[in-house]
DNA sequence: GCCAACGTTGGC
DNA sequence: GCCAACGTTGGC
C-alpha cells in the first residue's frame, strides 16, 4: 500500500465537508497540475492519504482512503484532467501542524516541506508512521 | 495583503 | 525548443 497527502483549502473543501460524504466518498476534483494528476494515476484503491488543510489551519487533520481508481474529472471537459475518489477514515486525534512537521528532523524531506505548492503528494511509509504517531494514532 | 516559488503559456 | 511574461499557490 502506498501513502499520499491531499491538500485542500478549508474554504474550498474542508475535512468536515469530506466527513459528511461518509463511505460514498467524493472525487478529488479540481486538480490542474500534471504532477498532482500523475500522483493520482499512481494510486490504487485502498491506499491511504493525509487530509491537509492549507492556508487556514495548515495541519494534517484526518486520514482518507482511496475508494475509486483514477477517472475523468467531471468538473471539466478537458480530457487531460483526472482524479480519484477518497473517503474519510478517521480524525487525527491531535492535528499535526506544518510547524510541528518542520520542527521534526525525521520529516525534513517531506514533499510538504520541500515543495509546498504540490497539492497531491507522495508520502513515504516512514513519514506516514511518524506523522500518525505525532497525531496520536497508534 | 505581500511576495517568493513554481508552473504554464505563447511568441519567436 | 527557448525563455520572458504571466497566473496561481500558499506560507508568512
Amino acid at each position: 500500500m502506498a501513502y499520499w497527502l491531499f491538500k485542500s483549502e478549508p474554504d474550498a473543501w474542508s475535512w468536515d465537508q469530506q466527513k459528511t460524504k461518509g463511505e460514498a466518498g467524493q472525487q478529488w476534483d479540481g486538480v490542474r497540475n500534471y504532477q498532482a494528476r500523475n500522483n493520482m494515476r499512481a494510486m490504487a484503491v485502498g491506499d491511504r492519504g493525509f487530509f491537509y488543510h492549507s492556508n487556514e489551519g495548515k495541519a494534517v487533520v484526518g486520514i482518507v482512503e482511496v475508494c475509486a481508481a483514477v477517472h475523468r474529472d467531471t468538473t471539466t471537459d478537458d480530457e487531460r484532467w483526472e482524479c480519484v475518489d477518497v473517503k474519510a477514515v478517521e480524525d487525527m486525534p491531535k492535528p499535526v501542524s506544518l510547524d510541528d512537521i518542520k520542527a521534526n528532523p525525521k520529516l525534513s524531506e517531506m514533499v510538504l516541506v520541500k515543495n509546498s505548492r504540490l497539492s497531491v503528494q507522495p508520502v513515504t511509509e516512514a513519514e506516514w508512521t511518524e506523522v500518525c504517531r505525532m497525531g496520536g494514532l497508534r
